[in-house]
DNA sequence: TAACTTAATGGACGATCGTCCATTAAGTAT
DNA sequence: ATACTTAATGGACGATCGTCCATTAAGTTA
């Protein structure tokens, strides 16, 4: 068995990948209603018959990007999230940190992310996968509040670490727009000391 | 000059508006891809050559249908503001109040907008009318941040009136996006008495 | 009523669109 | 080397797409 990365002839996982890195970019440079195929396999060079043959059609092209896409968002978080140990607080920190990042948040993502939106509703296939910055996502932030709600004894700790994980997502998603719309002006320093302000306004002792 | 209302066999304003209304329904239904001429002119009841007479053309309409939107949205919230006063805090909560009633935020509502959220970013005719929630709320929150910002000499009141606009804007975007994916398991409730955290975390004297 | 302006119609048009398949090529097993 | 399986190609296909215009109708002015 050679390595073979050079001059592979036939690669269908490379290829099928390489399919969707082009949808994607496709969909960050003109939306999804102007991304086609022709324009997709141009950008991938590779041939027509492709999508058909490794997707079975557009639709399940665009699901699969818009999974691919999920991923990528997620594992950035996760990677951050890994590095800062166990402690609740700097989970919630390493989130926002990396949800602001410039590695996560730039114009291709959020146009990615919100042209996917605008499709989610009506494209079963899509909207599966694009929850609400991903129920991954929310569990680990749920749980992260959930244990230092314990220390405020004066609140429902179930009430308090709902709010503020559906706060929180909120916010972000918030920031996420507001970058889309307005990407020069936008400010990650502002945007995170905004959400400082949020948790820190449900859970003094801690943020 | 009569009234006529009942038997107009022309009515260039008035086919004009059943144009945009079909678009808007259309685009609630099966989004902005497959809103195609032909699907909205069967909605409206008028004739194909309508929508080059009346717009010049598809772009067009659809940005005209943005405007609408976007203006149905504004008055909407802005009923809600002209009933209270000019207390600034009433005023905040006007606009809270109203941007999470029923009465704009449903499902109709959260598809159209994130439809054109989606194709904003590549479509410049409708990024000009569908800003983060406008300009003018934006600056109708503004304004009544600032008066109530006034009120915490520990703060610098510009600093703290542009976080809390920048906050309760995002804030509610987010809330959108919630019930945009999630219609059945969203709550009014819910979501107010988290922006009432917010900015009672921002204000606690006012809020 | 006649002449004129504006609104509305709906089909024809070329230009895409996405799908699919007959064909060729590459890789594997016998 | 041969037979076989899987990958890749690219053009043909019917089905739409949005635009536009020749024609008809409605309303207005003279």
């Amino acid at each position: 068995m050679t390595a073979q990365v050079r001059t592979k002839k036939r690669d269908p996982k490379g290829n099928r990948s390489t399919l969707i890195r082009a949808t994607l970019e496709s969909i960050s440079e003109v939306g999804i209603t102007d991304t086609t195929v022709s324009r997709i396999i141009e950008k991938a060079g590779l041939s027509r018959g492709m999508v058909h043959l490794h997707f079975g059609g557009k639709t399940q092209l665009l699901a699969a990007a818009a999974q691919a896409f999920s991923d990528e968002y997620y594992f950035g978080i996760d990677r951050h999230v890994q590095k800062v140990g166990h402690a609740p607080e700097r989970i919630i920190m390493a989130v926002v940190t990396a949800d602001l990042s410039e590695e996560l948040l730039n114009e291709r993502a959020t146009r990615i992310l919100h042209a996917f939106r605008g499709a989610a509703s009506t494209h079963t296939g899509i909207a599966e996968v694009s929850g609400t910055r991903d129920d991954r996502l929310r569990d680990m932030i749920r749980a992260a509040f959930s244990k230092i709600a314990a220390d405020y004894p004066d609140e429902d700790p179930d009430v308090l670490a709902r709010d503020a994980t559906f706060g929180l997502l909120a916010l972000l998603e918030g920031m996420w727009s507001d970058y889309l719309l307005n990407p020069n002006a936008f400010s990650r320093e502002v945007a995170k000391s905004i959400v400082c302000r949020f948790i820190g306004g449900l859970f003094p002792d801690h943020f």
